[in-house]
DNA sequence: GACAACATGTCAGTCATTGATATATCGTCG
DNA sequence: CGACGATATATCAATGACTGACATGTTGTC
């Protein structure tokens, strides 16, 4: 066994990966263009980060090849499509809440002018 | 000129202490304390991890030790109380924005219990 | 004076991200 | 058909960040 490892706490671009999954299975590419959109292009993936983050939360059972099955051609071109697991939506709920208390403990930064 | 790298996108760590700051100007071992009890218990850091990063997000403009200034004595122990810059500030409410991003956009997974 | 909590720091090892490089398919424009 | 851009995946070396252990010293208190 090379590593048991959990990858818990997710690293920012793994939460962008599992909260794109959470609209249903993927294609890493289709991950990278969704993440892109989403974060309104403050997120940009190389294919580098990509790749490799998507094999350790599949090393770390939290996500999952997609069955091809049922539908039957369509336009499935090809390649490897995810889909989000039981135990990788549950981490991502704790990331989640996690953002959430982080907002609602932070001091109201966002007031860019100071009234008199 | 070593590196006058920009260290944005910040990571979960540089946030959180930030976020921390956002409350005033703090000790390093105040903000480990802080970010334990905001986050309650999720984040803990170690000495590690907190000094090194302080030291990044100083040498990147994001904070600043914190003068003395002003508060004579009291119970103003020792060691160094930094403070957010404007910078830091900025680079905080990015992150925050992105936060709020990715949780409005992220299908509704939480709910523990489905209704009948 | 021993001991816990406060307070800061360094180091080596490990892990994650970046950017380059490589490969291959598909659609389409000329 | 040939070239080209978008789709789609993967690996590698270098860099950067985190972890956990270690080291050091103060302050308060029992």
């Amino acid at each position: 066994m090379p590593s048991n490892k959990s990858i818990t706490p997710l690293t920012a671009v793994t939460v962008q990966i599992l909260a794109s999954l959470t609209r249903g299975p993927r294609h890493g590419y289709g991950i990278k263009l969704d993440i892109e959109e989403r974060t309104e292009g403050s997120i940009v993936l190389g294919s580098g980060t990509l790749y490799q983050a998507l094999q350790r939360l599949e090393r770390a059972g939290l996500i999952a090849e997609a069955e091809t099955a049922g539908t039957d051609g369509g336009d499935a071109r090809r390649g490897r499509r995810y889909e989000l697991l039981a135990t990788g939506r549950a981490a991502l709920e704790r990331e989640l809440a996690l953002m959430r208390l982080t907002l609602s403990s932070t001091e109201a930064v966002p007031q860019p002018a100071e009234p008199g």
